[in-house]
DNA sequence: GAGAATTGCGAGAGCGTTCTCGCAAACCGT
DNA sequence: ACGGTTTGCGAGAACGCTCTCGCAATTCTC
């Protein structure tokens, strides 16, 4: 049981018959240097086996060719899992490594993540905030003046670069799809973290995406040529069980909607699942549109329509932004990138 | 534009009059030290807004708290998504983070990906294989001695400690209950990476897990009462387009399936999507049985019957197999978490 | 109250790099 | 052939931290 000690540029220093400097000078690939010596230290390098450590060399160099990446939810969400990819892929290709916490929406949480990529010496952040008001521990001074690019919400002093999507407009166009449709019972099932159960009354949402996504939909109400007859509005905690009581409850209140519009892609779930219970058929007896496009909300029959979100381009952006303002060019943008409306068959024509 | 140089531990030595290595002793809580001390520092610390650099702590301590996650795909698959969100929160609950990392399925990129986590020290590597033949690069060696945990799939040699889920036989099970309900003219669609299109015959299959569910489809058919009358096997590229002309060409064939089996999500979404736009209804005019659970998968109408893995047992498992060798006990451990066939509507009753 | 044990803390080395500085050797021009 | 420039490389400091060692001050022991 040998404990290899790992081979340090010192060992292939003396095994290439020079020094420390040169060997950096050889490997990293900076300074004068002969050729022929940069092929002999290389050579003896690998014959050797010797690999950087990531570790001392960023703390000489101050620099960590890392970002991180605060979200939100973990993975199993159809659209983190995609803007997730895509920051990963657009940051390897940029050269840099990506660390990931989430947050579960829970501002503490937030807090330690952020101190987390903060004592790993991150070059920037890239962070879904979990809440608009509350981001006391986000000032540029508690970051380090480290770089920031704030996605998917937004916070409501805009100090940072910001990327967003029109979640507002595509709302609008999808009450306006339905109406056109015929639908004139509508239900709206928008998922609030932090709250208990569900509620009729709105309460304060805690997220501008969702808050936009509500107010696209009142906006679409209001602009819709037939008024509508009925509309019901249904703010409800993101866990199974009170979004599958919220959807029952729409469905045998007074005023049963004839279209359940959502805001994400869990009450969409429990849409599908409690009108699967009762016999209820998607895009005949009941209608559906969610937010965020998915491979699966496309598979099935019938197919989803959605408000799809540029979700890799949004990704891709950010690392974009965000490593421009590592290398020097530090500007606060506002980007919002367009959302829209993708029909399939879960909206039935009625009339 | 005040450059704030990070606060150093000198810094906070020099500010509560005391020297570097009380401060570290006050703050990493170890060694002889009052406890006046230790509050006096702490408020001084928390004053300056200290923040512990962990790059220098852990080249210093030889040990970073960090495990390496190298996956196969990212977080867009059914899979991965939950077992990486297990693996990140039972590393977080024995103070670890993770660094990840996606392969792609691809030898190559993994052998990067190991480097890189090795660069960057990391106590100690989970990973999914993308070859069970391909790995001199995962030599102990190689790997710095440090400590591996194998998920998902097996190396061909044994050197690691593994964990896997018991695919043979759920997938044999999901065979004779198909059987059971009637069935006779049975669809295999194995994905299979690393191929080009699709084909009739059994090509070579680099991933364990994928091997052993197609022997545990082959021990149902054998084991099958009545012997089914025709058994259609179709390896295919895991690509969209790949599968939509596999899952074609076998309701085109000659021996047309009443039920599919498909060895991950990807082909049970071509089949779902291929059978909608033909109007071919699920559960009715054809079945379906696929590996991997998925809240969509228990949403749909009808509920896709599926083989369950405890995904989320295997990451939490994988984690605390992985600290405890990282904490000195290492031993090779090959272990088979059980899989069990969820019943849902997928599969219609014949005769 | 004298020696022994314990406690609290500072000095300083060292983790594996990078990078500036300076010096010797090689090269240039006239 | 001689001053000036260029080239290649080594010495050594520094990044921020941990941790051993040793010394002074305090407490204990009988």
């Amino acid at each position: 049981m040998a404990t290899n000690k790992n081979v340090t540029i010192n060992d292939v220093a003396s095994a290439a018959g020079v020094s420390r400097a040169t060997v950096s000078r050889a490997l990293s690939g900076y300074g004068r240097i002969n050729q022929s010596t940069i092929d002999h230290v290389h050579k003896v390098a690998e014959s050797l086996g010797y690999k950087q450590n990531a570790l001392a060399a960023a703390l000489r160099a101050g620099k960590t060719k890392t970002i991180g990446l605060v979200v939100i939810s973990d993975f199993t969400n159809a659209f983190f899992d995609r803007a997730t990819k895509a920051i990963i892929d657009q940051a390897k290709e940029l050269g840099y490594r990506v660390l990931i916490s989430h947050t579960d929406e829970d501002v503490e949480v937030e807090k330690v993540a952020v101190d987390t990529m903060l004592s790993n010496q991150v070059d920037g952040i890239i962070l879904v905030p979990s809440s608009t008001k509350k981001h006391n521990h986000l000032t540029p001074k508690k970051l380090g003046n480290k770089p920031v690019v704030i996605i998917d919400r937004k916070l409501d002093t805009p100090r940072y670069t910001t990327i967003t999507t029109g979640d507002e407009a595509a709302a609008e166009e999808a009450v306006l799809h339905a109406v056109e449709n015929g639908h004139s019972n509508l239900g709206f099932l928008i998922a609030v973290p932090g709250i208990d159960g569900f509620t009729k009354t709105q309460p304060e949402i805690p997220i501008t995406s969702v808050q936009e996504r509500a107010d696209g939909f009142a906006a679409g109400v209001k602009a819709s040529k037939p008024k509508p007859k009925s509309v019901t509005w249904l703010y409800c905690e993101d866990t199974e069980e009170a979004a599958s009581a919220a959807v029952t409850s729409l469905l045998d209140g007074p005023k049963a909607p004839s279209i359940i519009f959502t805001s994400n892609n869990d009450m969409l779930l429990a849409v599908l699942k409690v009108a699967g219970d009762r016999g209820i058929k998607i895009g005949k007896d009941l209608s559906v549109i969610s937010f965020d496009d998915s491979p699966w909300a496309a598979a099935m029959v019938p197919g989803i329509t959605v408000v799809a979100r540029p979700v890799e381009d949004l990704g891709h952006l950010a690392v974009t932004e965000l490593v421009s303002a590592i290398e020097g060019k530090p500007n606060h943008r506002q980007i919002v990138l367009p959302a829209h409306l993708i029909k399939r068959g879960s909206v039935a024509k009625l009339k």
